[in-house]
DNA sequence: GAATCGTTTCAAACCGCTTTGGATGAGGCA
DNA sequence: TGCCTCATCCAAAGCGGTTTGAAACGATTC
């Protein structure tokens, strides 16, 4: 069933049938109605490619994954922002489109989107310092938010962002007033742009009080149960080791959890573990898990909100990029206490 | 740069430029080679909308996620399946839409592809005993692979599954051979199609040696830590615990394996686990963690089969429905050892 | 030399919708 | 009555490709 045929079936024109549909004021409100019931009865849905062709939108927003050679995306962070950017989406009659390309290929699917038309707009993960692709996208001129910032890039642009600085220097504080002073951090990969924040956070937090950092507290790699079980082993190994870990996700800090387990150390009391927690809906803290003390800030609800955010770019490309930041809060949990005495 | 312009700059029709570009036969060799270079230099790359319009075809694969109200599929087994399909999807040109709705507008969704023609077929995640999608999509004509299967329903459909049975047959096996008489089976979700035929391979192999079953061995639960972790701790609290578990995955695993330590035995001599491993990317089994004895098949593969099994079906519709069983290897880790001697 | 053929090219129709620019007719007003 | 307005509807022209059917032309065949 196509619009022509409905249209005939009524016996009216395509436009007439068109614009009824579309809430047009030049149509009749009988007609309208008889229309619309029609279009009911018969179940017809325009096609979406003609439209497509007709108006010159693509109705579709982009999200390229890059895979392979280096860092994974494709991990349970990322799958959450794309649930809850996936909702905003369907409520607006957009489409999302998966782009899965070869990291080295990137700029090139950027363009091919651009020149084929197939999106109006895309989101940017996990920006990098001096980010290549906020530039490109500019001069392609592809509608684009970040998810996240880019430290280095001077012109403005559109984002969305967690204060991970704010959130990390808010943990440490956190957790000197608690009288710890070996405070670790174990970071995610430092090439990104969210861990350069948090660790200038925790920095800035050390700082205030006095405190001169130790690059032997200091560990950067994937956040994973692993890695994070593996750098929180190293340091409780070492000599003077921590009394508080700042991990950067659920994940690695189930890995330190581990790690301060097996050195037979009481987790909450002879080691405090203080989270970053994106509020994971597969992984909720706190829902069955004990709950960890964390800075939470909803990656979902990030999703939500920076797709929000590129439909209206989409929408009004001429306004003045918008730019927000989140604020998480700091949830007290049972992962956290007083710095045991020596 | 469109079509049009790109024909006047040379000289030629739309007709030729279009037929030069898309190799076919009735077109001088030298005009080819001149419309390909001046295509390359003008970097033209056709209007994907008008494509679809002109073809009727959308070059575009459709996943349905449902949220909400049950069982969370926004999970990292799903996030790595997605993953691998979407290679597939880049090396074909086509595009991969991924549709986030209420779970109770599941059907909706699917007669909306069809009818808005926005995608050509989809991949249906997760199946049930008897799911409905089945012969909704059948009876909506949109073309459909199912990653698993769903017991109960009697028609051939199309689909590409692990021969979850066997593996955990093997899995079970395996223990036993070690002595082993006491087994849990700490499974994910049992209204879960591969949930239901991971227990009857479980149940299967106790059979065959004699042993009965014992329900206070088995859970089910969703695939989290905790979950994991809560099952198997329940049952080493019990009175005659287990000496082996079977993980529906490697994320259970690390449940139970905290559960293990935290009764004070050891992991891989006091109470051997043996998973099932999905292969995750981001997790990787053995490559830094010590390695899980596990069952073992890559969800991303499956993906990538599935996505290439559903391409197949959109282009060729009338042959009858392809179904394809793979095995998981079994891999023999630190996690598993002989029956301790009571 | 005319008929036939194969190669190469093109004009025009088409995909299914939106949107522009009238056309039609009823009602209002002088 | 004649003119203007407004409400309502429609024909036709896009959107940017693909595809059908035919034309043009040199080469081949009889």
């Amino acid at each position: 069933m196509n619009l022509k045929e409905l249209a005939s079936k009524l016996g009216l024109s395509p436009t007439t049938v068109s614009r009824a549909l579309n809430g047009y004021p030049e149509v009749n409100e009988a007609t309208r109605e008889r229309v619309m019931a029609a279009a009911k009865r018969h179940n017809y849905h325009p096609n979406t490619r003609a439209i497509r062709l007709a108006t010159g939108r693509a109705m579709a927003v982009g999200h390229v994954i890059p895979i392979a050679t280096r860092h994974e995306i494709v991990n349970p962070i990322f799958a959450d922002f794309i649930a809850g950017a996936g909702e905003t989406y369907s409520r607006n009659d957009y489409d999302m489109v998966l782009s899965v390309v070869p990291d080295d290929q990137e700029e090139a699917a950027y363009r091919g989107m651009k020149s084929k038309g197939n999106v109006d707009g895309v989101i940017v993960h996990a920006p990098r310092m001096n980010d290549a692709r906020i530039p490109l996208l500019r001069e392609i001129g592809l509608p684009f938010v970040v998810h996240g910032r880019a430290t280095g890039t001077t012109e403005p642009y559109c984002w969305l962002d967690v204060n991970n600085r704010r959130a990390f220097q808010r943990a440490t504080e956190f957790l000197l007033d608690l009288g710890h002073t070996r405070i670790a951090l174990v970071n995610g990969l430092e090439y990104m742009d969210f861990a350069i924040r948090r660790r200038t956070g925790y920095l800035d937090a050390l700082a205030a009080r006095g405190i001169a950092a130790d690059p032997s507290l200091m560990s950067s790699d994937e956040m994973t149960e692993f890695a994070g079980y593996r750098a929180a082993s190293a340091m409780l190994a070492a000599a003077n080791p921590p009394t508080g870990i700042l991990a950067a996700s659920m994940i690695s800090a189930m890995g330190a959890r581990r790690a301060v387990e097996s050195a037979g150390l009481e987790f909450g009391r002879d080691v405090s573990i203080i989270i970053h927690d994106d509020d994971l809906s597969y992984m909720k803290n706190g829902e069955d898990v004990p709950i960890f003390t964390a800075t939470r800030s909803s990656v979902r609800e990030a999703g939500r909100l920076a797709a929000e955010m590129l439909l209206d770019v989409i929408a009004h490309p001429e306004n003045v990029p918008q730019q927000r930041l989140l604020e998480a809060e700091l949830i007290i949990g049972q992962s956290t206490g007083p710095a045991p005495r020596p």
